[in-house]
DNA sequence: TTATAAACATACCAATTTAGTATGAGTTAA
DNA sequence: TTAACTCATACTAAATTGGTATGTTTATAA
């Protein structure tokens, strides 16, 4: 069970872009400062934008730049915008027929639920370097 | 994120156990009754058995049970069993050099030990059939 | 008006992990 | 002595991950 480096280089970049609130910064910059792959982290911030974390603003000079304060975005916000929707089991939340007599579905349902309070509870600015 | 079939597999066919408690039961009838490739149900077996959740026994008439009183056995025991230890990110509980200077680790350390707690609390009978 | 630096889009690819299958050896009861 | 088991290991196909490559579009500055 584990989370992939999507979410650690997205969580990564966006604490980075925390501290720098609410300046922009281009993925360049933002790749070299995390070590993070260049055209790999292009494409998560992508993601983020899409997911509305961060705005971009595009050619010479443009980048990238949290949509809100840092205060106001949840990391289950950043987690789930880059590897889609927190289930800890392919069936949790899919239609199932065997779902009324299926035992494990208990603890999927538990378990999702518990990682979602936990990553909806902890904000951003909370992941703040010193 | 999510948890690996082996875990569920390996829930279904604990839950099948626990009700058969303390019987008896091959691998070859868990894996009908549970629908689970019957050779693949056998390795998972032995990795439930190494650590020490079911017995076995050898031979004609052989198979396994559970090693102990449901109620004494936590999910998160089948599931680590099964999978390894839960840790949501690779480095967490490694070494890492640059840790200390890792916002992320907060997220990652809170996370795991919240699913510990949650996988920890419940027991397998809990899960039993209706 | 042209060069440059940036976001944005998509196709491809190698390595790893998952989810098995195949084969066979050892063990016990009938 | 054979049948029904556990147990061990090697192999493999499919999916996922973690990228790279290539190119297009957009805005700024010289």
């Amino acid at each position: 069970m584990r989370f992939s480096s999507k979410a650690e280089y997205g969580l990564k970049a966006m604490t980075n872009l925390a501290a720098y609130y609410p300046g922009q910064k281009s993925s360049t910059d933002l790749a070299q400062e995390e070590e993070i792959p260049s055209k790999y982290l292009e494409r998560l911030m992508g993601k983020l934008r899409k997911n509305a974390l961060v705005t971009s603003t595009k050619g010479k000079g443009g980048g990238y730049a949290l949509s809100r304060n840092p205060q106001a975005i949840a990391i289950g916000e950043i987690i789930e915008a880059l590897e889609g929707p927190i289930a800890p089991m392919r069936c949790v939340g899919a239609f199932c027929a065997k779902r009324k007599n299926c035992p494990s579905s208990k603890v999927w349902d538990e378990l999702g639920l518990q990682i979602r309070v936990t990553l909806y509870r902890m904000k951003l600015s909370e992941l703040a370097k010193k």
